[in-house]
DNA sequence: ATCATCTGTCATTTA
DNA sequence: ATTAAATGACAGATG
């Protein structure tokens, strides 16, 4: 089309239209496409303009529609929902025949597309499915040039619906009249940008394939589009889609126009709520239309229209599924936290193992017997803790209930540190930190070690207290041995771990400030070198600059008989307070040896 | 399986 | 002499 015009159109027109051609592939022209087009600008704000005030005239007439078909419908008292007052079996027919008939029109409209401006449509639009007013034939309505009477189909059903609107073939009609009508101006204006062959739509929607039954109940007049000729020219839909559609064809029509059709195949005849709702489906998936549409609208109506979808069934899509396997969506369920499911890992084994394992070797005193009967001090433990974890979500209580024996003690002990230290080492149910899960370990397990023996106080307050604080503390009850050397080695080995990371601690930042004080020292040794030669340098040049002087002086020297001495028969030497004295070698050898 | 690292613990030294 | 802190060494856990 634009190749066609290109002809035609001015110089300066050509230039736009290649900066169009550019614009639309995308080529970076360094400014916007609006900077080469001066009125650019105004054109679009008029097009807008005009776009909202037709807009916003169809959407009055939806309503008006709306209003009209409601008083047609009947409640169904099972759904709720207001449906037309036909069988279904009728349903599908006028259906099948609304199509023809919406096509058909589709057709006549098209036919004169060219001639009539987008206004012309909406006031034949309007005329032609007057609700509230009046009987009025369609042909009076149209262009007597191109009568509806020319389809063989149209006016029976026009007569119908306009006749005797409460017949059910009428109300079905009605609907598909009102729910087209959106999608009608869409399709004229495709129809008027492509002005294609008008018999293969003709031909080819009728037809009712399956994928257009929801399409064509719908948008009868997109039916075509999107069964064949769609794959006639798509392109031209992406080209025009793109942008330079409104400079380029009719600027009656949006580009949003071109996305109906798409989404409005994706309903379901029965979904009234949707069906009151067109424009906003039609927007909601404006966005969505640039991808492939086929694939779209295969998708998008389950995600996003379909009732039966509520946030519990998304779970059966999850490769877990629900009915199936109970324990692992309920792991996962609940849990949108990994830290759960890195407890619930088989890593959590060797904790557990540990913890058992380690009794008969960290132990050397009284406490190995009384971790012999930790396990099943643990359980009881367990028990009598359980309730406690009540406070805590109920996806950990879920998550214990599933796990077995080991991991569920180990929550169970991590649970139990929570109600037992009020004075800072309660954890979070669910920490990541892997490190401080172990700490937890050991914590919990001097903590289990310690309500063993019913101890009367934290870990924290026996290695934290002062010495003074512990002794008040530990002379307060009435403890025995066993429970006395519970409490040192409670405390001794929590000391002495606090003081092995301090140690650690600190031996790092030595490593550190040896580093430090290592890279100064290698910088000094090369700033030393430096200067060295630096030095060094300088004094060579300090003895040639000497030695030049000398000469000098040395050549200046005359004898009685005013010969120059030889250098190698004299010298000169200077003494300390500057006196220079020529000095003959064979004497001052003789002086040297003196 | 192996290695490096982290951490807790014990034995010993140090303050 | 006593005690807490510091530290070396060892073993288990972990990546």
């Amino acid at each position: 089309m634009m190749e066609i015009e290109l002809p035609k159109m001015h110089p300066s027109q050509q230039d736009m239209e290649l900066i169009d051609i550019l614009w639309r592939q995308d080529v970076d022209l360094g400014a916007g496409r609006e900077v080469f087009d001066l009125s650019y600008r105004q054109k679009e704000v008029e097009l807008r303009r005009q776009r909202e005030q037709e807009e916003e005239k169809r959407q009055q007439h939806l309503r008006e529609q709306e209003k009209a078909l409601l008083a047609q419908l009947q409640l169904d008292e099972e759904t709720g929902e207001f449906v037309p007052r036909t069988s279904p079996a009728e349903g599908a027919l006028t259906e099948a025949n609304t199509t023809n008939r919406q096509i058909t029109q589709n057709g006549a409209f098209t036919a004169e597309g060219d001639a009539m401006s987008f206004d012309e449509c909406m006031q034949l639009l309007a005329e032609t499915f007057p609700l509230d007013e009046p009987t009025q034939p369609a042909s009076t309505c149209l262009d007597p040039s191109i009568p509806f009477s020319t389809d063989p189909v149209m006016p029976p059903d026009m007569a119908v619906f306009t006749q005797n609107p409460l017949q059910p073939d009428s109300l079905d009609q009605a609907w598909m009249e009102l729910l087209s009508l959106p999608e009608l101006q869409q399709c004229l204006s495709m129809q008027m940008q492509e002005t294609t062959d008008m018999d293969g739509f003709m031909n080819s929607s009728p037809s009712g394939e399956v994928q257009d039954t929801n399409y064509s109940q719908y948008l009868p007049g997109m039916d075509h589009l999107s069964s064949g000729h769609t794959e006639a020219c798509p392109s031209k839909y992406i080209n025009t889609y793109d942008g330079s559609f409104n400079t380029l064809v009719s600027p009656n029509f949006s580009q949003m126009s071109l996305n109906g059709p798409d989404v409005g195949s994706k309903f379901g005849p029965e979904q009234f709520c949707e069906l009151f709702y067109p424009e906003m489906d039609i927007k909601v998936n404006n966005g969505l239309l640039t991808s492939d549409e086929t694939n779209m609208a295969s998708q998008l109506p389950e995600i996003a229209c379909d009732p039966p979808v509520n946030p519990m069934d998304l779970h059966s899509f999850s490769p877990g599924n629900f009915s199936s396997e109970k324990s692992e969506p309920l792991t996962e369920f609940p849990d949108s936290d990994s830290g759960l499911s890195l407890d619930a890992s088989p890593g959590i084994n060797s904790p557990g193992k540990s913890m058992h394992g380690d009794e008969s070797f960290g132990f050397s005193d009284s406490d190995s017997e009384e971790m012999d009967g930790s396990p099943g001090s643990a359980e009881s433990d367990y028990t009598e803790i359980f309730p406690l974890v009540h406070h805590s979500d109920g996806v950990q209580v879920l998550v214990s209930e599933k796990f077995p024996a080991e991991p569920r003690q180990m929550r169970l002990k991590n649970a139990k540190v929570e109600p037992a230290e009020a004075s800072g080492h309660s954890k979070p149910p669910f920490t990541k930190d892997k490190l401080k899960k172990r700490s937890e370990a050991r914590l919990s397990r001097d903590e289990q070690r310690a309500k063993a023996l019913k101890i009367p106080f934290t870990v924290d307050m026996i290695i934290n207290l002062p010495v003074d604080d512990f002794n008040e503390m530990t002379s307060k009850h009435e403890l025995n041995e066993a429970q006395l050397a519970l409490i040192r080695d409670i405390r001794r080995r929590g000391k002495n771990k606090v003081a092995a990371q301090n140690c650690r601690k600190r031996k790092l930042e030595n490593i550190v400030g040896l580093e430090y004080v290592l890279d100064s020292l290698k910088e000094e040794k090369e700033r030393l070198k430096k200067e060295k030669s630096e030095r060094s340098a300088s004094l060579r040049e300090m003895k040639h600059q000497l030695n030049a002087l000398y000469q000098e002086v040395f050549s200046m020297l005359r004898d009685e008989q005013g010969r120059p001495f030889s250098t190698n028969e004299h010298s000169l030497q200077h003494t300390a307070d500057g006196t220079v004295f020529l000095v003959p070698r064979l004497k001052k050898t003789l002086v040297e040896n003196n």
